[in-house]
DNA sequence: CGCCGGAAGTGAACGGCGTTCACTAATTGA
DNA sequence: TCAATTAGTGAACGCCGTTCACTTCCGGCG
């Protein structure tokens, strides 16, 4: 039951390996994805940076295992919004200014989470493995069920596509992380000093994102 | 009135200028800046890695021209679309898809110019020279413009807050900007094949955004 | 014309990076 | 206890940005 059923051996394996990534998480949140070297790494821990290849087989996967736990967190967070008992509104808006929080406690791995090139097509893109079996992938499933939700009790346009309206979404929530990891390159600095400025922006954008899907009598297709 | 005020000497300097810039653009815009070092470009002009620092002090500052000369055409782009004759809504989706159009057609580019990071406030942020001075800076502007045009046409809901407003309007539209630029990581993958697809999202979206602003009955305030 | 000062250009080096590999030291199972 | 597997290392390779002493070239001036 407890964890005796696994050799000692491989206990002190598992316990440095947990140091390597802890060092990692640590640089990492502190320094961005620049300030990340196995070279550093290797000092934070007192290892030789050759050891560090016995536990990782490159730095990418490595901190790709960063990326992923952070996927988890934002997946919890996410999560944790969709179940809240509160009006269908509400906890759309909190579903958009909920994830952009995530964004601003750790702008570093937001900003590196999002930052793989588009060039290369060697993965096939795997579909399934992409929609179901990573942290991302259900994360925005948790949209696209809020979308779904919408439609269903009549705050959103009927006829949505649900996939496109989560997507869309997604993809201006995403805009707003992106601009708060990137914060010094902003025109229109009045959001600069991450004070009340920032937190009420966060607030109006939700606002216009959610209100972008409602049902209206303005354009009514 | 023509070039003959200037040495032959500068020209040649410029003329070596330029093609290292080129040299850059060129590896730039097929590798990204992950493929961009100094001894490339060096071996790209047939000079040596030292020589390009006569030129230039750094790779970033090489690096920055890129960029502010990307944002002068994004900027060129908007003010083409601010300009044409057509009904605002047409203008402002165009805004939304056209701005875009321009990171599907550089994403290295489009990418790069805004993944500064967030971490070190060593420039005082110079609001007058970052709004006004930088090409980002002014085609922020087109946009503010925009939103001020849709409100004074009774399109737009009024008493939006001109600046909020066009820094959502941008920031839903870099969102989807930055998607394209890191596709294969992007869930629910409809889109994934950079064809029609593609391009009718684009057209989904930019509506979605103009639509947020819009005045309707369904939710006055 | 010849000379000289400054600019253009270079090769070698420095420190840092990810990664590999032959090697030693430690641990474990028989 | 001994052999075999594993953990860990130091040195090296080939990249990177950048610097610096050095040569080479060219334009202006006497």
């Amino acid at each position: 039951m407890q964890d005796s059923d696994i050799s000692p051996a491989e206990r002190r394996r598992i316990r440095v390996r947990e140091s390597i990534i802890e060092a990692a998480e640590r640089v990492f949140a502190s320094e961005g994805e620049a300030g990340l070297s196995i070279r550093r790494i290797a000092d934070e821990i007192d290892y030789s940076p050759a050891a560090i290849y016995k536990y990782f087989n490159s730095k990418d996967d490595l901190v790709d295992e960063l990326k992923e736990t952070f996927f988890g967190r934002l997946l919890a967070r996410m999560n944790d919004i969709a179940d809240q008992e509160a009006a269908f509104d509400i906890r759309a808006r909190r579903c958009v200014s909920g994830y952009v929080r995530i964004a601003i406690e750790k702008p570093h791995h937001y900003a590196a989470a999002f930052s793989g090139l588009a060039g290369t097509q060697d993965a096939p893109h795997d579909e399934a493995r992409s929609m179901e079996n990573t942290n991302k992938g259900r994360a925005f499933a948790v949209l696209t069920d809020m979308v779904e939700e919408g439609v269903a009790c009549g705050r959103f346009r009927p006829g949505l596509n649900l996939v496109d309206a989560a997507k869309s979404v997604w993809v201006s929530t995403h805009g707003l992380a992106m601009m708060i990891c990137h914060l010094p390159d902003f025109p229109g600095s009045a959001m600069m000093p991450a004070g009340l400025d920032q937190e009420a922006f966060v607030e109006f954008h939700a606002d216009l994102v959610v209100r972008s899907l409602e049902a209206g009598a303005g354009r009514p297709e």
